[in-house]
DNA sequence: CAGTATTTGTTCGTATGTATA
DNA sequence: ATATACATACGAACAAATACT
């Protein structure tokens, strides 16, 4: 190992673990040559390359110092904000609260997708680490049900200082803060709420390839389980993001599954709107003949399915962005440790057209 | 001045002036010392400097070499997007569709909004000039109808040989390109549409704040001249976007002015739905009384207001997107010089309900 | 305030090691 | 195998800015 390099080595220990603060003064120049038994050249050029860093800033005729930690935190004012993809109803307005509270504080956003693919989750991660004014990622899990392949490349990246909060789900093999809905409270009060309408039979239709999926089935669960409704397998669906997209086709075997349910615990207002309209188009009349309840309480839900308004669990969006963005400046601006970053929103149901009362 | 910042500006000069190209060979270090008569300390300190930069590279054995072009396009990776704010309908789609056209070829994607206020475009502006790491901006403009105040930020910006695109209007004050749907030649197909219905009499209500709202009044002008219809100012109606927000209030003194007229071409689709509203709740008929169309072929159109479809054109959405990521590219990788990377999309008229065939 | 010591900035010279052509 | 060229390292000197007495 070259010598300039324990020099090197040297100083970032002692700047690491905090014997050199910023704003100190290093040890002179000829100190060092004494300290290490190297010539001065050497020492120069330790000290030349640490400077080129930023780490050290030299003043002519008084000493070399320890940068300042602001001037460094003024360089890494970029949040990067990785999320699956677009929809139309609540990334708009996530986004747009996630913008504007980094931009009050000075920060600028860099949004990338991941299509939900771990692929493009890999190139995006691995984009990170080569770049070093990222101060923060606010990052939505890709199929976060799944086991993930790029945990090795969260762990290099937190191993860099770098702040990482997960939006809308979390991996549950990382010790890191998430910004979400409380997806299993929201889809206990939801399932709830049609017990308490009267419905015995209740069935379900979720997601099963991501974390939200599993957590709202956790959610129904406990409903079912806390009211006494007697529970069948049968009653519960899964579908995947490639299902919602062909629509109906995936939905034709759901149907059969909901034998005998008066209600349908539904993963979003999307498959609830999708729902309703197959079961009016095979003449089943909901709430009738069968009750709905979505989640997100986007306009579909407001504006309704064939003149029936879904009663859906409302999204904070707009708040949520909000309250991931102060949670990476929190955690940025705490060097090292900070307070749990977690939060979880809860809303309560707003009851519309599509549930009937027994 | 230093003797090595003698050899720093020569070298970057032959640079510049392209007598040393990427990837060729610089004098060797010795050469150097004979050429200034410098020590060999001093010439090896300024090309230290220089390789710091990224500008050259250095092969134990064989020489220093100029940097690939490539290597430090892959420093500049970013590209900005800044647009005013964030809709639910157009937004989603084109912003995907700058990302993934982006991401395809390597650049990230950094997004703010301008809230289409220009203290917080100056402020963005301002960042960019700073930021050295962004090698083009895509940019939607603040209020383009009025003067703007921040021309000579970009003036600096173009100065600094930074790639700004357009997109959906421009500035008439710089001569930079855009990328946008043609709004003159949509505003004409679409009140050349009411004509063609038989209507004689067509007002219609335009934005006032920014150049898309210009151009659609031209091309409504147009539309009216060619097909010889009275013109009356009177059925001329300007709004902002504070009256959008507002809704009902500001529309109260449209349906004054739009008096004896038969038909009407709204801005978009959301000021369509919401002067059909007003209509249909002072107990007018849409298409029966008044004949509306818009602009957008958003989902409200499609679903429609009060069960009346609105006739409308459609937006591109994820082309345009597409296609101005694409541009932006071109210009970043063409030095200098490049073709006219201006496009503009026209389609045609969907018809629905609200337009009523005299 | 002046003078001196300290500290970094620049430049010269020299030497050895190592990778490449 | 040899010459070339970069990488690392040491020694020395003076200049320029700062700190201290």
């Amino acid at each position: 190992m070259a010598k300039y390099q324990k020099i090197i080595d040297w100083l970032n220990k002692n700047i690491d673990e905090g014997r050199l603060r910023p704003g100190e003064k290093i040890p002179s120049e000829n100190e060092l040559c004494e300290m290490f038994g190297l010539s001065r050249q050497t020492v120069r050029h330790a000290i030349a390359k640490l400077s080129e860093e930023g780490l050290l800033e030299s003043v002519r005729g008084s000493g070399t110092y320890v940068s300042d930690q602001h001037a460094e935190e003024g360089k890494k004012s970029v949040v990067a904000v990785v999320t699956t993809y677009v929809d139309d109803y609540i990334f708009p307005s996530t986004i747009s609260g996630i913008e504007s509270t980094l931009s009050s504080k000075g920060y600028s956003m860099q949004l990338s997708f991941t299509n939900n693919t771990t692929g493009k989750e890999k190139q995006i991660l691995e984009d990170l680490l080569e770049r070093n004014d990222v101060a923060g990622v606010i990052m939505e899990p890709v199929k976060s049900a799944l086991p993930n392949p790029n945990i090795a490349l969260y762990h290099k990246l937190m191993e860099r200082g770098m702040k990482i909060l997960f939006l809308n789900s979390y991996y549950p093999e990382l010790d890191l803060p998430h910004v979400s809905i409380n997806d299993e409270e929201c889809a206990y009060r939801a399932v709830k709420a049609l017990a308490e309408a009267g419905h015995k039979s209740i069935g379900c239709v979720l997601k099963l390839d991501d974390g939200q999926g599993r957590e709202r089935y956790r959610g129904y669960l406990r409903a079912m389980t806390e009211c006494k409704l007697s529970f069948t397998y049968d009653h519960v669906n899964w579908i995947d993001t490639i299902d919602i997209k062909d629509g109906k086709k995936a939905l034709g075997r759901v149907k059969e599954r909901l034998n005998g349910c008066t209600a349908v615990f539904c993963y979003n207002d999307l498959v609830a709107g999708m729902l309703m309209q197959m079961l009016q188009e095979e003449g089943l009349k909901v709430p009738g003949d069968m009750s709905v309840i979505g989640m997100d309480d986007s306009d579909m839900a407001k504006v309704g399915v064939g003149g029936v308004a879904i009663s859906s669990i409302p999204h904070p969006k707009a708040r949520l962005g909000e309250k991931a963005a102060q949670n990476i400046i929190r955690m940025i601006h705490s060097s090292g440790q900070f307070g749990n970053a977690t939060f979880e929103f809860a809303e309560d149901v707003i009851m519309r057209d599509s549930v009937r009362q027994i």
